[in-house]
Order: C-alpha cells, then structure tokens, then sequence
DNA sequence: AATGAATGAGGCTTCATTCAT
DNA sequence: CATGAATGAAGCCTCATTCAT
C-alpha cells in the first residue's frame, strides 16, 4: 500500500533533477537563447511536453537551473570557512587550493559565465548569484583580512580591495580556461596558479633589495 | 606574421561606420541572441533592409562589429607599451592605472563579457579576442616580469602566472561592475583598486614583523 | 419511424453517468474547443485516462453528452402536450409558462447556446436537436395554431410563422439571460415575458380604437 | 513625389481592413478557438507572419474583427431610427422589415451567433455587443411602445417585455436560419414572418368572437 | 478497471531575410 | 542605394491521446 507504483513514482520524483541537471548542461553551453527545450528533454531523456509537467516555462526551468547551481555553490561556500583561527600567512595558500577545488566541484566556472551572459536578462538572478554567492565570497575573504589587520599582520588598506587582490587571478584564471580553453595554446594550471599566487600576494612580487648591490638600470 | 588584424579590414571601409557602432552598442547591450536587426538599424538610423546592402546575414554584422570592437583594443594595447625602461615598481603603479583608462575608453568591460558570453556561439572570435588582445596583454605584463626577473627585482616564477596576478584582480574589478554595477551596494572603484593593487602585488599584504631584525627573506 | 433517439442509446449504459454529466457542464459552460478533458475528468471524480475506458476521443464523449441533453429535452416535449384539448386562449398562457419551466430543468437554455455554438463543428449534432428538439417545438406549437384556425379561434396565417411569433420572445430571453445575463443591468424576467407575452400575442399590442363603441373587453 | 511607392502604400493602408474582413469570414465560421490564423492569412491573401505586421495576437485580430462587425450594426440602427412619429400600427411593418434588411445587409445573424458563442471567452465583448447593439435595439423598440402608451395606442404593460414580444420571433427566425439553415427541410421566410408578426403582434393571433355563433369548444 | 505520467502533433508567435518599389 | 512590407522557418507551449503499471 506505501508504493502503489514505486517505479513511476520513483521517476516521478526524479524527474525534476533529472531537467535540472539536464538544464544546466544545456544552458551553461549554450546560453539561455540558444538553448532549444528539445535539446534539454533529450538530455534528460524525455519528450519535450514532459518537461511542461514539472516546470511552466523555459523561463521556469532556466530559474531551477540557475537557483540548483547556485545553491550547490553557495552550500560550499560554508565550508570553506570551517578552518580554525591562524595567521594570514599560514591559512591563505591553503584557502586558495580550497576555494579552486570546491569551484571546480560545483562547476562554478560555468555558472560564473552564465551569470555573466544571462544577467542582463536575468537581472535578478544575476542580484541572487551577486548577493548569495560573490558577496559572500568576498566577505569572507575581506573578514579574514580584517582581523589580520587588526592582529597587526596585514598593511593597512581596503579590506574589499584586497579580497579583489586575492581572488581576482584565480577569477581571471578560470575564466581564461572557461572562454579560451578549447584553443588556447597556453592555459594557466590553476592549481599552480593559486599557490603561487598565495605567495605573491602575501610576500609581494619584489626580491629586497640588495643592501650592497644595485638593483635596476 | 604581416597583419593579423588584415583579417577583419576586409570591406571595411565600405561598410557605414554607423553600423558597425549601432551593432556594438546593441550587442554588447543585449548578447547576440537578444539583439534584432531592427533595433540596430533604427540606432544606426536606417532601414532595416538598408543593413543587408552591407552584410549578409546577422553573423557577418556580429562578427565585423566584434572585430571592430576589438581592433580598437588591439591598437590600444600597443601604447600602453610605450613607456621607457624603468624598474617595474615605478612602472607598475602606472601601468595599472594606464590599462584601466584604455581599457574604460575601448569599452572593453563590456566586449570583454560579450566575448565571454557568445565564446561558445562564436569560438572564433574568441580565438582572435584571445590571440590579439588577451595574449597580448598577458604577454605584455608577462614580459615586464621576466625584464625584472632578469635585472633580480623579481622573484622567481611562472611570470604568466604572476601575470594573472597582476592583472586579475583589475579584470575582476571590472566584470563586477559590468555585472552588478546597477544594483551592487558596493562596487570597486577601480581606480583605487589599481593604486592599491599595485602596491599589494609588488610589496604584498604583510607588514614586516615588528620583532627587532629584518622582515622577509 | 421506430425511435430516431435510437441513435444514441448504443453504449449508452456501459458509461458512467457521472461522465456525462460531467461532459455536460464543462461543454456547456466552456463550448466544445474550450473544455479540456481534465476538466471533464476532475469533475467526473475520476482520472483523466480512464475516458477513455468508455470513449475513443473527445469528439465522443462531446457527442454522448450533446445526446443525452438532447434527450431529456426531447422527453420533456412530450409531456408538456398533455394536456386537454381547449381553447388556444386558456391552453397559451399556461403552455408558456410550462415549456419555461419545462426548458430550465433541463437546462434547454444553456444547451441550446451550445448547439448554436458548435453547429458548424457539429452539424449533424445540430441536425439531430433541429429535429428532435426545435423542430419538435414548432411542430407541437403549429399544430395548436392549426386547429384552432380549423375552429376559427385563430386568423389565417402560416401556422409555422405563428409558431415563431409564439415562441420566438421566450427563445429571445432565455439567450438574453444566457449571453447577457452576467452583467447585463436589465434582464427580462421569464416568467413575466410569458404571462405579457401570451396576452400579447394572443390579443395583440394595440387598444381598441376609441372612437364611438368599444371592441373588446 | 506625392505617393513614392503608391502600390505598397495603398496596399498597406487596406490590409488591415482586408486581415479584418478575412478575420470576420472565418471566425464568424469556425468560432474563435477552431480558427487558424493560417486559414485568415489565406482567405486575406497574405502569409501568415503578415498579419503580426498590423496586430499583435489572435485575440487582437478577433476584437478588432468583432469591433468592426459591431461597428457596422451599431451605425445602422440610427438609421432605423429616421423614420417621422406616425401611430405604431403604421410603423411597426414596416420597423420590423427594415431592421430585417438592415441585419442581413450587417451580417447580424452570423455576428450575434458568434457574440453567444464565445461570450464566454470574451466577456467584454459580450458587453459591448450587448450595450451597443442589443441594449439599443431593444431601447429603440421600447421607446416606440412608450409612446404609443402614452397615446393610448397600445396597451398597458412592461415597454421591454413587449420588445421581446415584437422583435423575439425575427430573431428566433434569424437564428434558426443560421444554425439549421444548411439542412433544414423548413426554414422560415424571414420577409413573411416580419409581415405577418407585425400584424400578429399588432392584433392578435385570435380572431373577433362572432357575435351571433360561436368560436370553440 | 483505473491511473496519471509521458508523448508529440499542431498552433501561435518571432524575427532574420527577401524583394518589389 | 534605400526602403519597409512581406515572408516563412523555427521554437515555445498546449492538450488529446497512449500506455506501463
């Protein structure tokens, strides 16, 4: 008597994850626009009307695309800051490695871009994405700046600049591979790019200068 | 190895500059897929019909106002190599702040995120966006590095990496507001991100330990 | 000769009323195009595929339902021809007010609008109320006219025209109510356009002329 | 220099008159939701992308159809109002021929079946139907009965039941030759039942009682 | 017998493209 | 050269119908 019909049930239920996950793959490739809802259906195996069961329009499924990646992106988001009180120095190689990794996990690369592409006619996703995700990032980047500053560790300067400062290349970095790594003869490795970059904006680019010697022509 | 932009002078000076502006400001306005030739045309200040006297089809439109859009960018990146031989801490600074004013008066924020938007619709324009203006920028910045590097005023490195390191953040800076500018409480001022970005990269974010001897090695 | 209702009946126990009955008030009240057959299902109580367990398409199940309403039409007709033979005088104005009554407990208004609706789509369906039902009417009328022009109770005339001068006002009402009557801020009550309308049409609008005698009571 | 491309000109001021009359064949016809905008744009001459030139949706082309088919009926009735105040028994034939004439020459049938038919759908029109066209007629006929009460012509008694009693059966007839007219072996002759209901409803179905014998039973 | 999820043909609508003027 | 009315292919969406359970 529990499941009358588990099997259909069973899809029934699934069904919606299945257009999402479907959705996405499309949207994220190919853009809202040029996204075509036979192509999404076939992704998700089904006919193009069931997709009319679950969601009202290609505007709804985009929605539901856009607000599962989001969410997925902004659920990592926490963790990344579960790690206990050190220095700046000690925890930010370590943050940076940690943000590529959960970025990857949830594919947010591709997000980021369509957020990019979409957000002018999708303003308010494009607020929820800036409100719920970026925001937050840097918040929590710009909060761990502060009470380095305030610990004397970190010059003095604009919290929020600096998160600029430190998440920008790795920004940079994945839109790079995201936009022109299909062809790119030379595409930053990321990881790579993140510990270096922990390093060069922690330390900065400049060698001291030689007391004795003489530095530039 | 003669001219690369050759490729897009092609019929060029037949064509109404008019056009070739109204598609840009229409395409980096709504995407590709969102724009209507009508729209183009009436800012151009023609027919609708008029445009097909000049292109072929949307694609052509799209594609000579994309190499047009770039091709101001291109010419520009050369200036911005200009400047004479000096440390990169004296360069740097400048240089940044240099990029940025070049880059506000080529429109380049928003071609930028029209090229990451239509990447996949159009990969080779992204190619020729990548290879005449993202590379050479990169290219530039990398080269000032490995300049430094060679007279000991920089660390050691992938100078491509430090590359983004350098640039990221300004790129950064700029898609945040193309992206959120009209409604982000907070948005870099991106001036100031340059001033202090540069210090930042060239210094880095930590105060010397206020112990009794020496700071960093 | 035998039952021309006949046509109808076929199947007709196999299906649950409850569909017919629901077919009946969703297409009266929405016409044929406009109903959706989960509609019909809903307030059959059941699930929209089990319609078809007991017809073939929505044509079907549009046909059982007109023939049913036909049907308590048609059988209504002949009880209001009870009556005993008396004068047109005594028999019109209670024959009026019982085909009124007749017609709105079997909702003859709201079904006739449909015929009306759909005897285009329907032509047949319209064939068969024509003469099952409207004809019907006529007949029953005409033929009241017809002996009592035999009697010399009536002036001479086509009967069949009388018919329409008899029953037309009540038919003129039912469809203002019907179409109007939602809004309308004057509707014709029924029961008083019978009353009015039998001493009209039997004795006619006019007064008697005033000049030296009088005509009439 | 007056008319530079005079053909194209003339043809696009007289399409929207040659969408609507096409519009009104084929609504009046099939009904609202049967009606392909296909089958307008054929019987208009023109592809179907045409008809978005002048109007916006189906339901556009409706209204407008359905406003111009009012329009004419509803200009016509001032007509029927010209005549000089003569006593009602003169008036009256010859009212109940004109608005006959006057109908048919509107196509009044066919636009008031299709009023009823899809009043559902579009109440307001409905309404307007009913303020501008029905609501006038009946006010027109009433206004008559009022002064010939006022006369002493006719007799006492609801003006507006008395309308429905005068104008009722030509409308019933109208009705009936629309929606049975392909089929029925008996259609009534609209001109006599206007002649013959006008002296109907003038003096009655019943003749003088014979003052030496007697009528019935 | 009953269900209701799934299907896909068909209609409305958009807009790049054509062409008569 | 320029126009803008006209076109029709293509995509979103609906809903009658099917079918696995």
């Amino acid at each position: 008597m529990l499941e009358p019909s588990m099997r259909w049930q069973r899809r029934k239920d699934a069904r919606p994850a299945e257009i999402i996950n479907a959705a996405i793959s499309v949207f994220t490739e190919k853009g809202y626009a040029a996204t075509k809802l036979d192509e999404v259906a076939k992704r998700a195996g089904i006919a193009k009307g069931t997709l009319y069961l679950y969601f009202d329009t290609k505007e709804d499924i985009f929605r539901a695309a856009a607000y599962h990646a989001f969410e997925s992106n902004l659920n990592a988001i926490g963790g990344a800051d579960a790690a206990p009180w050190t220095s700046l120095r000690e925890r930010l190689p370590e943050l940076l490695l940690r943000l590529l990794d959960v970025a990857n996990e949830n594919h947010f690369p591709a997000i980021f871009r369509m957020v990019i592409s979409e957000s002018r006619l999708f303003p308010d996703l494009a607020r929820i994405w800036h409100d719920d995700v970026a925001s937050r990032i840097l918040d929590l980047i710009a909060g761990l700046v502060i009470q380095a500053q305030i610990r004397d560790e970190v010059r003095n300067g604009d919290p929020r600049l600096f998160a600029f400062s430190i998440t920008g290349p790795l920004l940079a970095g994945m839109l790079f591979r995201e936009t022109y790594g299909s062809f790119s003869s030379y595409t930053p490795e990321l990881q790579a790019l993140a510990v270096q970059h922990a390093t060069t904006v922690l330390d900065g680019l400049m060698l001291p200068v030689q007391t004795h010697g003489n530095a530039a022509t």
